[in-house]
DNA sequence: CTCATATTTTATAATAATTATAATTTTACA
DNA sequence: TGTAAAATTATAATTATTATAAAATATGAG
């Protein structure tokens, strides 16, 4: 238990983070819930433990660890920004019918399109939408039921 | 000058939209302003022409737009959505010193990833972040200035 | 053509995510 | 142990968007 506290410690220190309770609280969320919660995601769940925290805190929070690479920002079709801890290039899913955002890799050889010659690239995105393997089945059923 | 009108009602037509003048006026700079502009950015630039404007129509004429299909709704790192004239696949370069918005092409072979076996997928955003050419190149003539 | 009805547009208010500001609490260390 | 800096919180402000209902416009039957 300890251990784990001070491995996230290490972690936020590597990344120029001075540590705190909430920023551990918030790390800990992130990591053991990699399912790129919104800031209000991580707020409500953290709020039994912490019953002081406020939102401000999660925006601060968030901010600074997205300036220093813990997280990366992804911003879906909604409008809410999430918080992905996952910080390689990966490439998302996301089911319109059951909201879930799945990962997938992304083949690194990535060429720069010629009309991006000479342009510097930062970041990439790459987000899909449709439904998921799950809801698909889910459907089926329902069509077989209703005959 | 009617004739391009026409063109455009006919072009809402095909699209199962019924033209009116807010629908053809905003057609009519979507198309000669394919720089995917805001909500606000269609709505400024109408105001002169058609002072009682609503920004609510702007919202409905596009999410009408959308859901037709002459449109595609995109979603960047900022909090305001964008619309797109240009409704087929390509991807966005955003800038995050001039802001500009440039398209690039995507090669045509994307393969679903083994991961997304079994997923239906709908649609795909391919966003870009960095410095255009373009600001690189004012960047390195401050450096010289500077010494 | 004219009235009734449906559609479109507008004005207004409500909502929700985020940011700004300043006050309070906690931490660090002289 | 006291003080300055940093972190956290409460509160209010901002902004994009949506909801609602009223007003304006278009449509179509008689």
């Amino acid at each position: 238990m300890k251990d784990t506290v001070n491995q996230l410690k290490e972690y936020l220190i590597k990344h120029d983070i001075k540590p705190s309770t909430i920023r551990l609280k918030i790390l800990e969320y992130l990591l053991n819930n990699p399912i790129h919660p919104t800031a209000d995601d991580i707020y409500k769940s953290l709020l039994d433990q912490m019953p002081t925290l406020s939102k401000t805190s999660i925006y601060n929070t968030m901010d600074l660890f997205a300036g220093k690479g813990v997280v990366k920002v992804i911003s879906l079709d909604e409008k809410e920004a999430r918080y992905d801890i996952n910080t390689c290039l990966h490439g998302h899913f996301k089911c319109h019918v059951c909201e879930r955002i799945y990962d997938f890799p992304i083949s690194c050889d990535i060429q720069t399109p010629q009309e991006l010659e000479g342009f510097a690239i930062n970041d990439i995105d790459i987000n899909f939408y449709g439904i998921c393997q799950n809801c698909k089945n889910k459907e089926r059923r329902i069509w077989k039921w209703n005959g």
